[in-house]
DNA sequence: TCGTGAGTTCAGATAGTACTAAACGCACTT
DNA sequence: AAGTGCGTTTAGTACTATCTGAACTCACGA
């Protein structure tokens, strides 16, 4: 007996569920990026809410969530009340330059403690200043992915 | 009033800490990461419990936790009963290192859905390679990163 | 061999997060 | 205006992961 492809597509959703769980959003969240990412085309907000069996309470949250990452979008149609949903274009470069950016403010972070510690501690100095070069190293290569993505 | 060495040592002590609980480690994991970071030389078990105000057992779980990802090592010292940690050598290019794994993984794991994905159905296909393949490209370019600081 | 001091383990307490369901506000139709 | 159908907000609840504290194991020295 092979899976059925509704199977799979379960199976999809809650992997990247998962994935996006591991990156600090709600899993609904993922799940929702996750059905979008299958279908393609606009999916309507109450039927994500039976198909991912959440309410709708979270649909709104998760998709609001998705939206402010530029992850999808939201769509109208004439004629028809109901909000729908859809994957951003390029929602793959977007997370490619959302991650760059994330680690860039965590050395941005880090470096700004650089300003307290005294000039007579030179090895702790450098020890932050490495960590901190670290962390802007990998915003900047996963920067220029985000460049050849383009 | 400016601040003193130990509250700019805590501050970084906490920043190091939320910023390794964003990357799924147990805060106490990332702010004992914070301590050693800082003191550079091997600092004693109980020594970490009080400074950072945690129980010995929490100690306990975030050593290894640690020890288990490379980033510190255990070290003894001659007629001392207690254990010392201090960062493990090359400590900055495990963390690129496992970072690079982290995403290698997680492509593999979106490809293997391919397999389910029927062939009358090129356009999910497509979009879920796309997803697996962006992965990997992270996954390439951190790991570049990684051979470059060796 | 018993006592001491070390780290580990585990059961229970706690905190933080995300979910549900119901109330709500708004826009459109009648 | 009133009714309907939509998404949002929020209070309460449930869940999950972490922390604590006590019991435990082990190694060493008296």
């Amino acid at each position: 007996m092979t899976k059925s492809i509704e199977e799979i597509r379960d199976e999809f959703i809650e992997k990247i569920g998962l994935l996006m769980q591991s990156d600090g959003l709600p899993r609904t969240a993922g799940r929702v990026m996750g059905a979008l990412v299958w279908e393609g085309s606009p999916v309507a907000f109450c039927d994500l809410a039976t198909e991912l069996q959440v309410s709708r309470g979270s649909i709104s949250t998760a998709t609001r969530a998705l939206i402010d990452r530029r992850m999808i979008r939201r769509v109208t149609k004439p004629g028809d009340r109901q909000d729908y949903f859809q994957l951003a274009e390029k929602s793959y470069e977007t997370m490619v330059e959302d991650l760059s950016l994330k680690f860039h403010r965590r050395s941005e972070e880090l470096y700004a403690t650089l300003d307290g510690v005294p000039e007579c501690e030179p090895e702790i100095r450098e020890r932050v200043r490495a960590y901190s070069e670290t962390l802007e190293s990998v915003a900047k290569k996963i920067g220029e992915l985000a460049k050849e993505m383009v």
